[in-house]
DNA sequence: CGCTGCTGCGCG
DNA sequence: AAAGCGCGCAGCAGCG
């Protein structure tokens, strides 16, 4: 039997998942769980509080459990169990989330948008929009009507879209789903005395700052406009964008700073402000129990990877001190336990050089443990003995930088601007990269042809790329505008149009793969947990945390993880892993 | 007032 | 002909 349930709960401006965070929001004084709709395809469709429900009807060892947004019924459900609203002993086989489903076939996450793309049918929200703000209690008989109705509604297109589209979402993507939300509801330990530690110190920056800041009183702190007038006020030039990496900001920036303090306090106040703002939201999701469950969008990216959600990044946490705080370290082992940190080493350069197939890189990368060393020797820049990070930090750095930006197609323009080389310079070492690298220039003139026949096919306009892991990267819809190629992707929740060529498909494959290559060795760290348990807490694109149960197992999780993530998937073979793994009380770069 | 888009800044 | 890419959040500005 496959179940399709959903849960409405009250929700408003102060009461949300943004503000509190899942687990708060639920446990809020105002919160109302109240109700739930089950549509089976069986026949069965019920909606009604939870309390009312018969919930042997659903529960048995061949029942397939639905939702869209599991992450978020699976916690409500959970605290309905709490409440009473529903039986503790519930089994389930299975939980699908339609949402994460609708996101790895290459469409919007919402239910509104997947129905729109994967089933053809136009949703209204209207009834949801205006049950905001409006506990059960509060609603009239005619809305309690329209909710109860819409409610079924959602379940049934929920146990549409799977079974139109189930038979696509591979073990492997439910897998990396399911463990995505169990991954999230456990949470990270945090250093609760710390972040108040943290919060103090920040709050006295943004205070020192804004003593140094003239027009602090009268206009918004950040305002471009107000900086401006400021300039103008004090007779210097100002440059058109104040951002930290633009040269012209740097150039003023340097110019005047000395004479006007207002010029690094505004820095520090954004920089402040912005990281205070993390620690308070931390320091708010924290349980009794000292950790906090957060959230990650699974497939967030059209790429596959994970993105933020909800409030709080843990993808983006800065590295190191900034104003005298380092946000990383209040992710905090507690006493007895330890984490496991550990990365795949330069995965994207690597499988960029596999897809390419060029096997005379992969062989010296698999000789040579610095990646960069081994682009060196291969490209014929560097043959002396000893290791290049030794005798030539310089050329190392340089060789870093090619490796970076122009595997995908960056020319020398904006290469001599992220580098800072002169143009000239620029332009020989765009060239050198490329006739160095003819299998990557190669493999970008194929993906932009495949693309562009793609564009002509009279039969089908959408542009599959076929992953070794077996899924597929899908650009719909492409079409040829101004001769330039464009096609449709999933974006900011939306299906959208933007501009493709090969560099970008390139980039795009490159960064899927490594996805894949990284979640592939998730799973296999997971599976490690019935021998020796050390789940991973923390997931970041190449790097994954875990929380050994305690110190004692530390060195033999540490020396199992590395090996796990220094070990290709069954379906990479020839793919060069390297993994760097440490033990630490804390999280750190 | 709410919505959208932009800038700035953090990460991989 | 020429082109690095992928995200989220805070704050501000402009629009209706």
């Amino acid at each position: 039997m496959i179940v399709a349930l959903d849960t409405e709960t009250f929700y408003s401006d102060e009461v949300s998942l943004k503000v509190q965070g899942i687990y708060q929001y639920l446990r809020h004084p105002q919160a109302d769980l109240y109700l739930l709709s089950v549509v089976t395809d069986t026949g069965l469709e019920w909606a009604g509080h939870p309390k009312d429900f018969d919930w042997s009807q659903i529960v048995g060892e061949d029942v397939t459990w639905l939702s869209h947004n599991a992450a978020f019924d699976s916690m409500v459900v959970e605290r309905m169990q709490e409440l009473g609203h529903a039986p503790e002993d519930i089994v389930i086989k299975e939980w699908v989330c339609t949402a994460d489903m609708a996101a790895a076939l290459g469409y919007p996450r919402s239910l509104k948008e997947a129905c729109q793309q994967m089933l053809g049918v136009e949703l209204s929200k209207t009834v949801r929009d205006n049950m905001k703000g409006k506990r059960w209690g509060d609603m009239d008989i005619f809305f309690q009507q329209d909710v109860i109705k819409y409610a079924i509604d959602d379940s049934r297109y929920c146990l549409r879209l799977y079974q139109e589209h189930g038979d696509k979402f591979s073990k492997f993507e439910r897998d990396i789903s399911y463990l995505t939300r169990s991954m999230c509801s456990e949470g990270v330990p945090l250093d609760k005395e710390g972040i108040d530690r943290a919060i103090t110190t920040l709050q006295t920056e943004i205070w020192e700052a804004k003593i140094n800041i003239p027009w602090a009183d009268r206009e918004a702190i950040l305002s471009p406009g107000a900086i401006r007038d400021e300039c103008k006020k004090v007779g210097i030039w100002a440059p058109n964008s104040f951002a930290k990496d633009d040269p012209e900001a740097e150039k003023w920036e340097d110019e005047f700073h000395l004479q006007h303090a207002w010029i690094k306090a505004v820095r520090s106040y954004r920089r402040a402000n912005k990281h205070v703002a993390t620690l308070q939201a931390m320091r708010s999701r924290l349980r009794e129990d000292g950790t906090m469950p957060y959230s990650l969008k699974y497939f967030g990216a059209h790429t596959g990877r994970d993105s933020g959600d909800a409030g709080i990044n843990l993808q983006n946490l800065p590295k190191g001190e900034i104003l005298g705080v380092d946000v990383r370290s209040m992710i905090r082992a507690p006493k007895g336990k330890t984490f496991v940190i550990c990365d795949l080493a330069q995965i994207e350069p690597r499988v960029l050089h596999w897809l390419a197939g060029d096997t005379k890189m992969l062989q010296y990368i698999r000789e040579i443990p610095d990646l960069y060393e081994a682009q060196a020797r291969a490209w014929g820049l560097y043959s002396k003995d000893g290791a290049l990070k030794d005798t030539d930090k310089a050329l190392r750095h340089q060789i870093k930088q090619l490796a970076l930006g122009l595997g995908y197609g960056m020319g020398a323009k904006k290469f001599a601007s992220v580098s800072d080389v002169e143009p000239a310079e620029a332009e020989r070492l765009v060239k050198m990269y490329r006739s160095k690298n003819p299998l990557i220039t190669k493999l970008w003139r194929d993906l932009e042809d495949n693309l562009r026949s793609t564009a002509q096919d009279p039969n089908d306009t959408d542009a599959h790329f076929p992953l070794p892991s077996g899924r597929t990267l899908t650009y719909r819809k492409v079409s040829v505008d101004h001769g330039g190629l464009t096609a449709m992707i999933p974006r900011q929740g939306q299906m959208m149009r933007l501009g493709f060529w090969g560099g970008v498909i390139c980039e795009n494959l490159v960064q899927a793969v490594a996805r894949d290559v990284f979640m592939d060795c998730c799973l296999r760290i997971a599976k490690l947990n019935e021998t020796l348990y050390c789940p991973i807490i923390m997931r970041v694109h190449d790097e994954v945390v875990c929380q050994t149960i305690d110190d004692g197992t530390a060195d033999l999780a540490l020396e199992a993880i590395t090996h796990i993530m220094s070990t290709p998937p069954e379906w990479a073979e020839g793919l060069p892993l390297g993994a760097e793994g440490s033990l630490s009380q804390c999280y750190k770069k």
